[in-house]
RNA sequence: GGCCCCGUCGUCUAGUGGACCAGGACGCAGCCCUCUCAAGGCUGAGAUCGCGGGUUCGAAUCCCGCCGGGGCUACCA
C-alpha cells in the first residue's frame, strides 16, 4: 500500500479544545505509527465566521502537546480558483448543475416541506435547466450556486473503519451546495479537492461528518478519484454531557497549560478518550502510544471527558519526571527564583503535586518568611499557649546548640526534646511546622528545615514564639 | 419529521459464543504506613452487560423489535 497521508482540518473559528486536539492526535499518532505523513489544513472558507488569531491559537495548542505536522499548512482561501476549475469540470459531466434559486425562494420550499412534514430538502428545480441556459444566465451576471447532483436511485455505502458499514440511500441526499454564489467553496467541495490534492489515503476526522461521508463519496467518483479510507471519531462529551464542541466555554487546550498541567498528561488524557491499547495499561507516552494505536481499537459510542482523571494521570506524570526537569518546569511558574534554588527542594514536594501550579504555594516558605501567626494555629489542640511558648524557646536553644543540621542531625534531638516536655513528638511538629511555615500542610518539616538553613529555621521559631500575645499566656 | 450513529460499574474502559455469577483504572469508603498533606500498599462498596424476544447445549458477545441518548438535516465547518 502506498503511504499513508492523514491531516487535522480545523476551521479558525476558536481555539484548539480537547476534542479537536483528539481529533488532531489520533491523526499524527497513525501518520508517526505508519511512518506517513501528518498535515494540517486550515478550512476558512467560510468568512463569515472566521476569527482572527485562531490559526496561530490552534497552531500553539498542537505545538504545545507536541503534535507536530510535517508540510506547510494548506489554506483554502488562497485555492479559490483551484476549486472554480473543478467545480466547472462537475458542470462539464454533469454531475453539478448551477442553480438560480433565491434564499427566499429556498426558505419557502422548506416551510412547505415542514408543513407537510417532508423531509427538507432541495426540490431540484434547477436541476433540469438546459446547460446553455444556466451558462447563459450565469454569464450574464445572474447569481447562482452549483449544486451536486446527487444520484436519483442506488445506495451509497462507507466501509469507516470505525464504524463499520454504513449505507445511504442516495434518494434521502440532498442536493447540497458546492460552490457559494460569493465564488468560495463549501466545505464538500474543498474536502474533495484538497484531500485529493494532498494525496490524503485516511480522513479520521469528527463523526458530525458521517451523514454527508456519501456526497462525499459520490463526489470522489464523480471525478473519478480514488477516495481515502474514512475513520469517522465518536464526540467527546462534557461533565454535563454535552458535545464538547458545542458547549459553551469549552476550554481551550492552553487553558491546562496555564493551570499547571504537563502535556504529556493531557496527551494521555485525550489519547484514552474512546480508545484503548486493549490492554491494562493507562500510563503511556507520545512513543508508546505511537507504537500502540491502532484504528481498529477506537470506540464508536461517544466519551465522557472526566477531568478527574486528568488530574490523577498529572501527578503520575509529575511523579515520573527527571527532578531537574520538574523544577525547570516548576520556575517558569514562580517568577524571581532561579531553577538552582528550586533544584534542592523540588524533590521534596515531586511526589504531593497534581499540578505544576501548586508548588508555587508548597515551597513559597522556602523563599519568604510567613506573613504572621495566629497562636491558634500554633498551639496544639490540649495545650495552652504558655506551654507553647515554652516549648519553642526550648527547641531554639537546643536547636541552636546543634553542631550539624543535616535531616539526620536534627530529627532524634527533636524528638527527644518532645519526650523531654511531655509533648508527643507529632504535636511538636506541628507547633514548629507552623512556626516555620505558616501553614499545616507542607513538606516534610525535618527536611524542609535541613534545607532552610539553621539561620533561618532559628529566626522563624524566635519570631513565632514571640508572637503568641502576653495576653494568651 | 427524515437520514445516520451509539447504548458494559458515577466516569474511562477490557471483553468479538464457553476460562465472565463480567476484569482494570479514576473517583468514593476503610485499614496499613506516617511529623502534616500527599504518594505507596491492602481491602471494600459499585454493572441483573439499555429493555423484550429469539438462535444456541451455552450470549455482554449473533438476529429481530422496542426504548433511551446523540449527530446531521445552511450559499457553517
Amino acid at each position: 500500500m502506498s503511504q499513508v497521508r492523514d491531516r487535522y482540518a480545523p476551521s479558525p473559528t476558536g481555539a484548539l479544545h480537547l476534542g479537536g486536539a483528539r481529533t488532531a492526535l489520533f491523526n499524527y499518532l497513525f501518520a508517526r505509527q505508519q511512518q506517513g505523513a501528518f498535515l494540517l489544513r486550515i478550512e476558512d472558507t467560510d468568512r463569515a465566521r472566521l476569527k482572527e488569531g485562531s490559526q496561530a491559537l490552534i497552531e500553539d495548542g498542537l505545538q504545545w502537546l507536541g503534535i507536530t505536522w510535517d508540510e506547510i499548512p494548506l489554506v483554502q482561501s488562497t485555492r479559490k480558483m483551484i476549486y472554480q476549475e473543478a467545480a466547472e469540470l462537475l458542470l462539464g459531466s454533469g454531475a453539478a448543475y448551477r442553480c438560480f434559486c433565491t434564499p427566499e425562494r429556498l426558505n419557502e420550499m422548506r416551510a412547505e416541506q415542514r408543513a407537510r412534514k417532508e423531509p427538507e430538502r432541495y426540490d431540484r428545480r434547477c436541476r433540469s435547466l438546459p446547460r446553455q441556459e444556466a451558462e447563459r444566465r450565469a454569464a450574464g451576471g445572474e447569481r447562482n450556486v452549483i449544486r451536486q447532483a446527487i444520484p436519483l436511485d442506488g445506495v451509497t455505502t462507507l466501509q469507516d473503519l470505525v464504524m463499520g458499514i454504513v449505507s445511504f440511500q442516495n434518494a434521502t441526499l440532498d442536493d447540497h451546495v458546492l460552490m457559494k454564489s460569493d465564488g468560495f467553496p463549501t466545505y464538500h467541495l474543498a474536502f474533495a479537492v484538497d484531500d485529493h490534492a494532498s494525496r490524503i489515503s485516511h480522513v479520521i476526522r469528527g463523526d458530525g461528518w458521517l451523514p454527508s461521508a456519501p456526497k462525499h463519496l459520490l463526489l470522489f467518483k464523480a471525478f473519478n478519484w480514488e477516495p481515502p479510507a474514512f475513520a469517522h471519531l465518536p464526540l467527546v462529551l462534557g461533565a454535563d454531557k454535552k458535545p464538547l464542541a458545542k458547549r459553551h466555554g469549552a476550554k481551550d487546550v492552553l487553558e491546562y497549560r496555564d493551570a499547571g498541567y504537563l502535556p504529556e498528561a493531557v496527551v494521555n488524557f485525550i489519547a484514552f478518550l474512546g480508545w484503548s491499547p486493549g490492554t491494562t495499561e493507562d500510563i503511556l507516552t507520545m512513543e508508546q502510544l505511537v507504537e500502540k494505536f491502532s484504528i481498529e481499537k477506537i470506540q464508536p459510542s461517544p466519551a465522557m471527558a472526566n477531568l478527574e482523571r486528568l488530574d490523577w494521570l498529572n501527578g503520575q506524570f509529575i511523579r515520573r519526571l527527571a527532578p531537574a526537569d520538574l523544577a525547570r518546569r516548576i520556575a517558569e511558574r514562580m517568577p524571581g527564583v532561579p531553577v538552582e534554588e528550586l533544584l534542592p527542594v523540588v524533590p521534596l514536594v515531586q511526589e504531593r503535586l497534581r499540578t505544576l501550579n501548586e508548588a508555587s504555594d508548597m515551597l513559597a516558605f522556602f523563599f519568604k518568611d510567613p506573613e504572621g501567626y495566629g497562636s491558634q494555629a500554633l498551639v496544639p489542640k490540649g495545650r495552652d499557649a504558655a506551654s507553647t511558648r515554652e516549648a519553642l524557646n526550648q527547641v531554639g536553644t537546643m536547636l541552636e546548640r546543634l553542631s550539624g543540621w543535616s535531616a539526620e542531625a536534627l530529627e532524634s534531638p527533636l524528638r527527644g526534646l518532645a519526650d523531654q516536655l511531655g509533648w508527643p513528638a507529632r504535636d511538636l511538629f506541628m507547633t514548629l511546622r507552623v512556626a516555620i511555615t505558616g501553614r499545616t500542610v507542607t513538606p516534610p518539616l525535618i527536611e524542609s528545615m535541613s534545607h532552610l538553613g539553621k539561620q533561618r529555621v532559628l529566626d522563624r521559631v524566635k519570631r513565632a514564639g514571640d508572637s503568641i500575645a502576653p495576653t494568651d499566656v
